[in-house]
RNA sequence: GGGCGCGUAGCUCAAAUGGAUAGAGCACCGGAUUUCUAAUCCGGUGGUUGCAGGUUCGAUUCCUGCCGCGCCUACCA
């Protein structure tokens, strides 16, 4: 409602600008809350008209004010020094289609969306890195499927790199077991946090003698011969740690569609049909002396004086050897840009080839996820191919996600690589208080760190299931002290909806760009700005209507019905209304708000809407009493403010990927 | 050296395309009518937005230069 007003403000003032100042040139209309809402719900600064008109900004204010006419949803505007035009909304008008719960239609783009998200590699146990990453990612796809996108969700799965070599070379090097034991232990449970310890004896062992290298790269070769002994093993290792991951994203509700692997993009030569293109288009350049003698290299990203020649001749045959990315290695085996660029032509449906498909992992809830086959089933949903691309990667990589995104320019697919987003965010540190607590000798330089990076090598992080077994165990005391005559499963599905609240609001409240130091304290807490604060809000919201012996969402259904234009005009027009008022207001923006987190791919604003909801209400639950409100329409219109602030909450969180328990 | 990013209250973070008095949470201090109410609410303390210039009617936001910090910059992935 309140997005589609806002549209509709902006269209009218631009309009009516240059209907009534014809020829003039003019900026945009820029349209914003005010910073209180006595002055009213939205605010347009005239400012920039000023100068390109020639008058005053009160005077244009005051002419959009007196001539713009009736605008359906609007009451009245007001022109306030130095040169705003306020603007309120007829509050009874939104409230009544709040109430109703309209949905006006958006514009919704055509085209199927892929998010990437998560591509741990699998030889290890998560960590609260990748946590976050699959939070974000996770959550994103919500917001797309909130605004009515076609979302397929994909997690990479790089099961043929160093890492998974290093974990077979744990087992079969350093512990020195048999396929048959090892297929065993892939069977205990937590085996990722086995190879979690191993991964990290193995960095050890090569850090003691150099010539134990020698033995990884020996490994590595083995595992991309797919018929070989080593591949058999690295097979079975990253595929056991793979399910392994799958388990702990379930645990938060994160669920995949298909999971394309390295070792077929190797097998179905995607490889070879992209360096043909890439070779043809001359994106690709054979260096014939220098330190790349022998090696296809490209343009690194960021370093061309001139982008748009990228491709062309005389600009591929003069990259200084700095700016240089070897794609192409002099032994002619590829490095991992060139696959990346295969698979994203395959994203896009530019390669020509495709994957096999097969049925890898049944969820709970029946939703089939398939991962990647040579030879795949017969009958299987249609993957890649898609319109919009968001890969969320940590910004690490953002050079390599550019050149990627280069190559594709290069190789004249401009609409793919404007639709081809690299979703970037900072990583997951800890604080040093936190590394010391994890037993972690900190050198005196470190102390003085705001936060120290976690590290898979050396198997210093905090892993995913022990953070989420923490919150678990912490939100079951509160429960359990709180509620003890409930059954004790009931008590546990209340203590993991809290600490799943908990965990997904903590990794979704800081913005992409800012690097987390995580702490336990803060991790752990369930007060203040968190999720379980929110939660709370929306239990608070239904133990009203419970008392009053009323379903909630029946209620919220029906509010229109008993409510009419004139009730909420009665009840929220007034300026002593204008607490209740804020409640209906920010209810009223939940689809604005997913629209902005898409247009700036930051799932933050999402998280501080929750919050802002939560809080609103809370101060309102404080203040009025409901029930034992005398006067009956009043007591509706008191009751229906619950509602349908309770219903946007709901909604809010869902698209956080967060229930709510029915107490707490 | 080059590229990207960051620097805001004691701590952790907000502040959409530049807008009205820079906001939250935590911590600390002081309070909350037997109610639908304490995983909550109200009040208080706390700021030269790293420094210096510039653009603008207006700068935490944009530009330049410094200072400090992080990441990337492999024929690793």
């Amino acid at each position: 409602m309140y997005r589609h007003l806002e549209h509709r403000l902006a269209q009218r003032i631009t309009e009516f600008l240059s209907r009534r100042y014809p020829g003039a040139s003019l900026p945009g209309v820029v349209i914003e809350p005010p910073p209180k809402v006595e002055l009213g719900e939205f605010a347009i600064p005239v400012f920039p008209f000023a100068k390109p008109l020639r008058t005053a900004p009160l005077r244009i204010a005051e002419t959009i004010r007196a001539e713009i006419g009736a605008i359906e949803g609007i009451a009245e505007m007001q022109v306030a020094p130095p040169g705003y035009l306020n603007v309120k909304v007829d509050r009874a008008w939104l409230a009544g289609g709040l109430a109703a719960d309209q949905k006006p239609a958006a514009d919704i783009p055509a085209g199927k969306i892929l998010v990437e998200h998560t591509s741990i590699n699998p030889n290890k146990a998560a960590h609260i890195g990748h946590l976050r990453n699959a939070i974000l990612g996770d959550t994103f796809v919500r917001l797309l499927r909130y605004a009515g996108r076609e979302v397929d969700i994909q997690n990479y799965i790089d099961n043929t790199g160093v890492q998974v070599a290093d974990v077979v070379v744990g087992f079969t090097q350093i512990e020195k077991k048999s396929r048959a034991e090892i297929e065993a232990l892939t069977r205990q449970p937590r085996f990722d946090y086995y190879c979690w310890d191993l991964y990290a004896r193995v960095s050890q062992w090569y850090a003691q003698d150099k010539q134990n290298l020698q033995v990884r790269a020996q490994t590595l070769h083995g595992i991309e011969d797919a018929a070989s002994e080593t591949a058999a093993i690295a097979e079975l290792i990253s595929t056991a740690v793979l399910r392994r991951h799958l388990e702990t994203m379930d645990r938060l509700d994160i669920e995949y569609d298909f999971l394309p692997r390295e070792s077929e993009i190797l097998q179905l030569h995607f490889w070879e049909a992209a360096f043909v293109k890439l070779k043809e288009a001359s994106v690709l350049t054979y260096e014939t002396e220098g330190k790349n003698k022998g090696c296809w290299v490209m343009r690194r990203a960021g370093t061309a004086s001139n982008p748009e020649a990228i491709g062309s001749a005389e600009e591929a045959s003069d990259i200084s050897e700095e700016d240089q990315k070897v794609i192409v290695r002099s032994n002619g085996t590829v490095g991992y840009v060139g696959k990346d660029i295969a698979y994203h032509m395959w994203k896009f449906g530019l390669l020509g080839r495709d994957f096999g498909y097969r049925k890898f992992y049944r969820y709970p809830n029946r939703h089939e996820c398939w991962i990647s086959a040579t030879e795949g089933e017969k009958d299987h949903p249609h993957f890649g191919d898609v319109a919009e691309i968001y890969n969320v990667i940590d910004a690490r990589q953002s050079e390599a996600q550019n050149t990627v995104i280069q190559a594709l320019r290069g190789l004249g697919h401009q609409e793919a690589a404007d639709h081809y987003a690299h979703f970037s965010y900072e990583m997951v540190a800890l604080t040093p208080r936190c590394a010391a607590e994890l037993g972690y000798t900190l050198s005196e330089e470190d102390k003085t760190r705001s936060y120290i990076e976690v590290s898979g090598r050396k198997g210093f992080g905090v892993k995913a299931d022990d953070l989420l077994d923490q919150l678990i165990a912490s939100a079951r005391n509160e429960v359990d002290s709180r509620h003890p005559q409930l059954a004790e499963e009931e008590r546990a599905a209340i203590a993991t909806q809290i600490a799943v609240g908990a965990l997904r609001y903590f990794m979704l409240k800081f913005t992409k760009q800012s690097v987390i130091a995580f702490d336990f304290k803060e991790a752990l807490s369930f007060e203040g700005e968190t999720g379980p604060y929110a939660q709370y809000a929306v239990v608070r919201a239904t133990s009203i209507f419970k008392k009053a012996a009323l379903d909630p969402d029946t209620f919220s259904r029906e509010v229109a019905g008993n409510l009419s234009t004139a009730d909420f005009a009665q009840y929220l027009a007034a300026e002593s209304a204008n607490e209740i008022w804020e409640l209906w207001l920010a209810s009223a923006k939940t689809s604005y708000i997913v629209d902005q987190c898409i247009a700036t791919t930051e799932p933050a604003y999402l998280a501080k809407h929750a919050f802002q909801l939560a809080q609103l209400f809370n101060t309102f639950y404080h203040r009025y009493p409901i029930l034992s409100e005398t006067d009956e329409k009043r007591k509706k219109f008191l009751l229906a403010t619950v509602a349908i602030v309770r219903r946007e909450l709901i909604r809010t969180l869902a698209v956080m990927g967060i229930t709510v328990p029915p107490v707490m």
